[in-house]
RNA sequence: GGCGUUGUAGCUCAGUUGGUUAGAGCGCCGCCCUGUCACGGCGGAGGUCGAGGGUUCGAGCCCCUUCAACGUCGCCA
């Protein structure tokens, strides 16, 4: 390398560097061979610059004859002004190119299987399995870039409060609630297994037992589920826990952390304070407990108009009082939507769960199936209230009223995305707070916990505790981003003996109790003060600030939706021995598995 | 586990009511080209039509089974 050369990147090549000698590296982004003279795109993580092989240059221009996209090279050249009229504006370089003196191929690529100089859609899989090359396009660097910088500025202000960060271990203790866990087995202790945390609730909770006061912690969870665009088998929160505070602190905390990495890692100011929702205003209004509020088209009780109508389906319903609900749900321009396409949204209802869907074209007439059944005076009523124009349509769910809360919810979220009011460059947080403590699991009927069990409930509710547990208020608190639940948290019981008494509601005995968190509720003995926390996901709230749909376009090495990874091929095999020294026999192999 | 969509060249895709030898663009290989920047021109190679079975004189196309990817429901304290 030529000593008084200055090494730069591909990035960097700029005017004040005019006649100066420079070193550079990178990937050849791609080559333009016009015979005589060819040009180079050099390409490394900070940009693109463009190198000038002049045929005077023989064996330079002869090495570079042989250049494919992705060879790594050297160059070793003059920094000149391009001619007038070639500048590239495109380019931060454009105004500039390297004339190379020297060039060195440090690696040859193969031939590439997909182009990595562009960002053009390609089969996932082979993405995933060639993860190398598509970590070089301009993509998955933004991404990636984007994660570095929320997570530099959320780590620096959790750092100004006042919060140290603290690493929780991996292999941990399993407490078979909640998700399935991964686990891992023993070799010393033969038959015993660890498990990976789905999240260190737990640990952290202790590390306020242990005075720690404020933590945080860019956690690693492990949950042993299906994986979906926004969920993978491993994925990342940043964990926080605070002592001595209420809810109001945890919460104030929380929406400063999130403006602060909209505003500092991504140039966004979102105005404050963040928008709040009860539990039951949520669903009212939205019919889901992680609203997206970057649109309207709101869920109107119309079950009074009903009381006395002649369309006995909707009259029964509404007859039932507050445990059902008659839903409107206004989808603007859908009345000259065909037949068909009504047909297919009613299936689309049903594969949310409902029992039909009926509907009403808003025109010069009134149309649809159910338009014969309706007064006058419900027809006015139905305009008044949802607000409906000529050419909307209105949709109508009748229900319990959780499931016509939950399919109308849907509904409202499916006609959004249809209407394209999702726009993915607006951001609509907003807190959703009061959930129901306990809650019915649909499949025992037993009481389980809406959060889980070592959430507050309100103060004040002690009088309805044994009577009427499915009335209690929790001190939990989601925080919501166009539609994802973003993170999660509560105040937690620091009462051991009130734990006792949440966990006895749960169904679980004193010794079972003793079993799976003994080693808990021994700490909660020994002084534990008030606290409470948040875990925010940070592959979600990524994901939403690139603009991206699937979480999997911002983890660097993601599972796919079968848990695989298929650029390793884990899991795989192993070789009998290991297993042998594990203590662990395969009972039964699918034969037709590899 | 259920449902939906997709599966044709290395990549992105087209392929009519079932009908001769399955196509395009990009990429790849060769030749030409001195100011391009998605350089251009000429030529060429490249296919288990995801797999298996069936119907048919004949299947990329129709039927059955199956595999995979993605989306979704279940699941995700």
């Amino acid at each position: 390398m030529n000593s008084a050369s200055q090494r730069i990147s591909c990035g960097t090549a700029t005017p004040s560097l005019l006649a100066s000698t420079v070193t550079l590296a990178g990937w050849v982004h791609r080559r333009r061979d016009h015979g005589g003279i060819i040009f180079l795109d050099l390409r490394d993580h900070e940009g693109i610059t463009q190198i000038l092989i002049a045929p005077t240059q023989v064996e330079v221009f002869a090495q570079a004859e042989s250049l494919r996209s992705e060879d790594v090279v050297r160059i070793v050249g003059r920094v000149q002004a391009r001619p007038a009229g070639t500048e590239n504006e495109r380019l931060s370089t454009g105004a500039v190119e390297i004339a190379a003196e020297q060039l060195t191929v440090l690696t040859r690529s193969a031939t590439p299987p997909f182009p990595v100089a562009n960002d053009d859609d390609i089969d996932e899989t082979v993405r995933l399995r060639y993860r190398y090359l598509d970590l070089r396009r301009t993509r998955m660097q933004r991404n990636l870039r984007t994660r570095h910088r929320v997570i530099k500025v959320l780590r620096d202000y959790f750092d100004q409060h006042g919060f140290i960060e603290v690493e929780t271990p991996l292999l941990i203790k399993s407490t078979p609630e909640g998700a399935r866990d991964y686990l891992v087995p023993s070799r010393i202790h033969q038959g015993e297994f660890y498990a990976l945390p789905q999240s260190p609730q737990l640990l952290k909770q202790i590390l306020m037992i242990g005075g720690i006061g404020r933590y945080m912690q860019i956690a690693r969870c492990l949950r042993d589920e299906d994986p979906r665009a926004d969920r993978q088998p491993e994925f990342t929160q940043i964990d926080v826990e605070m002592s001595f505070i209420e809810q109001e602190d945890v919460m104030q905390i929380m929406e400063g952390a999130v403006v602060t990495a909209w505003r500092d890692a991504l140039g966004i100011d979102i105005p404050t304070p963040l928008p709040r929702l009860s539990y039951e205003e949520a669903m009212r209004r939205f019919g889901n407990d992680k609203p997206d509020l970057r649109f309207g088209l709101e869920l109107v009780d119309v079950a009074e108009l009903f009381a006395d109508s002649s369309f006995t389906t909707f009259r029964d319903v509404a007859a039932q009082g507050a445990a059902t609900r008659i839903i409107a749900l206004r989808y603007p321009g859908a009345a000259s939507l065909s037949r068909r396409d009504f047909d297919a949204l009613q299936e689309r209802a049903k594969e949310f769960g409902a029992k039909g869907l009926a509907y009403i074209t808003i025109g010069p007439e009134i149309r649809g199936p159910i338009a014969k059944f309706l007064s006058e005076q419900e027809r006015t009523g139905i305009l008044a209230v949802t607000g409906a124009e000529d050419g909307d349509a209105i949709l109508f769910i009748a229900d319990r009223k959780n499931a016509a809360s939950d399919v109308a919810g849907r509904l409202r979220n499916e006609i959004g995305e249809r209407l394209g009011l999702r726009d993915p460059a607006r951001f609509a947080f907003c807190w959703v707070v009061g959930f129901p403590l306990f809650e019915h699991d649909p499949e025992t009927g037993a009481i389980t916990f809406a959060h889980h069990p070592f959430t507050a409930p309100l103060p004040g509710q002690e009088a309805h505790f044994d009577s009427d547990p499915l009335s209690l208020r929790a001190q939990h608190y989601d925080l919501v981003l166009n539609g994802f639940e973003l993170g999660s948290g509560s105040i937690r019981n620091h009462d051991a003996a009130f734990q006792r008494k949440i966990f006895h509601h749960l169904g679980l005995d004193d010794t079972e109790i003793e079993n799976r968190f003994g080693f808990f509720t021994t700490a909660l003995t020994y002084g534990a003060p008030p606290h409470g926390g948040m875990a925010l996901g940070i592959d979600r709230v990524v994901m939403l600030a690139c603009g991206e749909t699937s979480i999997r376009d911002v983890i660097a090495f993601p599972k796919n939706q079968n848990a695989r990874d298929v650029m390793m091929d884990a899991p795989s095999p192993i070789p009998a021995a290991n297993l042998k020294e594990l203590h662990i026999t395969i009972s039964e192999v699918q034969p037709d598995q590899k």
